[in-house]
DNA sequence: CGAGTTTGACCGGCGC
DNA sequence: GCGCCGGTCAAACTCG
């Protein structure tokens, strides 16, 4: 559980939390015929039901059975399991016996038994615990209540025949084994209190630092931006994230993600006029693609790229201060997809054109940097280097927020892109979106550690890196000082498979969206039912349903289908959230929501040339 | 011939 | 101020 990819396996974590899950689990065993030679009909039901709680614990938990005390104190004796099972009809105590067997629980005794014996397996410890009263012994001290539910059962079973006093004694085992649970959930309760406020410390300490970080930034900034004022007549530094997805969304709430980056004079000088900051309806024009459609080709006053990398929809949006506050916090905000891939570039979706090529220091391989040109204007680039330590590994870095309707697969990579820097950006102010990222990102996935995605808020950009190559760690960007580190259980290493890794984070991100959105609850819905319970738990249960949850996800990725899946999953989200913005996308691209919306994975898989995404848009 | 790529030059930021 | 470096431009080139 510790890599949080087991298929299927039960963290112990989990089961204690969820005594549920055992609460009805004998029932559903009780179906289950008699298999062992017990004679006794009565205690062959019991027998049966002790078994099958142990067949769910056997493996952490002592041999645990029984509720029902039969075996009396006399257990003192080392006597041996056959003798055991020879009692059980002889033996049928007392009540003054059974009580002492309540209040007096001799595990050392049951262990002697135990120590007896060669180590045995399972269902032999579980025909012998059926059989033994021991076994009743060790259910009531162990507290585990794995038989609260078959109390009532084995009553029923028992009434028919036995005495009152059998009834009194099962009362009394019954009120012990609640008590045990009173005091296991008590334990329970403690240990998930200290999980939590260790997490909330984790949470603090990390905040802290992000403010500390976005604080000495904010001062740099604001003199760096203050000059560039000046020297634009009063432009408005332009937008870098575009924030279509949550203006789309209509959330208000949402901080401006507003660049104010310094670095771009060269773009603003160049298109002043769409720079300036009172031109509202320009932006709204440009960027406001879900509620205005953006054809393409219609509108087109962001003609020179500067339009479109400048936005004054996040200056519309949102008050002054709001501006003074993120743009001093925030820089430009870049996604990473780290993925194994033979291809020169991984299939995004999206139509790209090269314009440069640079040697960057330290790595032998070139770096290309591309540029969206599925719209006039569009603001998004990308660079694509491979990894010098390992060149299967392809690294691409995405900038900015399209300016135009995306077919559904080109969304799948854009949308995750505004959503992880949106989240990215988000978690560096202090704002409620912030907080919630932030706390989900530490008290959710940080306690899992596989393939990954990282966070670096410290970089000469805020870059979420979305690590979709399989080993575990190797490649993490050790050097970046603050990092979440996010699972992805399921990525794909495959190269063939790197197109529907290109596809991952949108899962990824979108559900970072929506998270922060609709605080999960829109997520779960739209995601995987096993997000639902991580997403609504309380704190206290992160941690052990993050697991679960990150083991639901390797069950999927070990399914076959799991492309199809994965589609689904995608579909489900798109459909959910960006509702809005695929109708736009629909609208003013017809020609492209067909073929590509099978968004499906095996799509891009089969297309195998990624040389330049747009192969599997022949509309564009 | 148009679209895309290549590649050297250019520009600005940043560290020394 | 200088040099390094990342990023971008744009002319030349390639390809279908």
């Amino acid at each position: 559980m510790a890599k949080g990819r087991g298929v299927l396996s039960i963290d112990s974590d989990l089961i204690s939390t969820t005594s549920a899950f055992f609460l009805h689990n004998p029932t559903v065993l009780n179906s289950f015929p008699d298999q062992e030679n017990i004679v006794n009909p009565k205690w062959k039901q019991l027998a049966t039901t002790g078994r099958q709680t142990m067949d769910a614990t056997s493996a952490r938990s002592p041999p645990t059975t029984i509720q029902f005390p039969v075996k009396l104190i006399n257990t003192n004796d080392a006597r041996d399991d056959d003798d055991d099972e020879d009692d059980d009809d002889s033996s049928l105590p007392s009540d003054n016996r059974r009580r002492t067997v309540i209040d007096e629980m001799d595990f050392f005794a049951r262990k002697k038994h135990h120590d007896g014996y060669p180590i045995t397996n399972n269902s032999t410890d579980d025909l012998k615990d059926s059989g033994s009263p021991a076994g009743l012994e060790l259910n009531v001290n162990t507290g585990l209540n794995l038989l609260t539910t078959n109390t009532s059962s084995d009553q029923s079973m028992v009434d028919d025949g036995i005495s009152s006093n059998m009834e009194d004694k099962r009362a009394k085992s019954e009120v012990a084994v609640l008590q045990a649970e009173v005091e296991r959930m008590k334990v329970e309760n403690l240990r998930l209190k200290d999980m939590l406020n260790q997490v909330n410390s984790n949470y603090n300490a990390l905040q802290m630092h992000l403010v500390t970080l976005t604080r000495d930034q904010k001062s740099h900034h604001k003199n760096k931006q203050h000059d560039d004022k000046i020297k634009n007549n009063g432009m408005v530094p332009r937008q870098f994230m575009d924030l279509g997805l949550v203006a789309a969304a209509g959330d208000t709430d949402d901080l401006s993600l507003s660049t104010s980056e310094g670095g771009r004079s060269r773009d603003r000088s160049r298109s002043p006029g769409n720079n300036v900051e009172n031109t509202n309806e320009d932006g709204a024009l440009v960027f406001d693609q879900d509620k205005k459609g953006f054809a393409r080709g219609a509108d087109h006053r962001e003609d020179s790229p500067g339009q479109g990398w400048a936005s004054n929809k996040v200056a519309r949006l949102n008050p002054a201060k709001t501006i003074d506050q993120t743009e001093a916090t925030i820089r430009k905000a870049r996604v990473s997809v780290r993925a194994r891939s033979e291809d020169a570039m991984i299939s995004d979706g999206c139509q790209w054109r090269k314009y440069g090529q640079k040697l960057a220091k330290g790595n032998p391989c070139p770096r290309a940097y591309y540029r969206c040109t599925m719209a006039a204007g569009c603001p998004v680039r990308k660079q694509v280097q491979r990894c010098a330590e390992d060149r299967t590994i392809l690294i691409t870095t995405y900038e900015g927020n399209h300016n135009h309707p995306l077919p559904p697969a080109a969304m799948a990579m854009a949308s995750t892109t505004s959503s992880a820097a949106r989240m990215l950006l988000s978690g560096s102010m202090s704002s409620a979106d912030g907080l919630l990222n932030s706390n989900f990102l530490t008290r959710t996935l940080l306690p899992c550690s596989s393939n990954l995605a990282t966070i670096s808020a410290s970089a000469p950009f805020p870059t979420v890196t979305l690590d979709l190559t399989q080993n575990p760690n190797p490649l993490q960007l050790p050097k970046q000082p603050t990092q979440f580190q996010f699972p992805f259980p399921n990525a794909p290493q495959d190269p063939a498979n790197a197109s529907a890794t290109a596809l991952l984070p949108q899962i990824f991100g979108q559900a970072l969206y929506n998270q922060s959105k609709f605080s999960g609850l829109q997520m779960s819905q739209d995601m995987e039912p096993n997000r639902l319970g991580q997403q609504s738990q309380p704190a206290s249960q992160q941690n052990p349903l993050a697991d679960s949850l990150a083991a639901a996800t390797a069950a999927i990725a070990a399914d076959p289908n799991f492309t199809a899946a994965l589609a689904a999953a995608i579909t489900s989200i798109i459909g959910g959230a960006h509702q809005n913005n695929i109708n736009s996308t629909n609208n003013a691209q017809t020609t492209t929501s067909n073929s590509n919306g099978n968004i499906t994975i095996s799509n891009s898989n089969s297309n195998g040339h990624n040389k330049t995404s747009n192969s599997s848009f022949p509309g564009n």
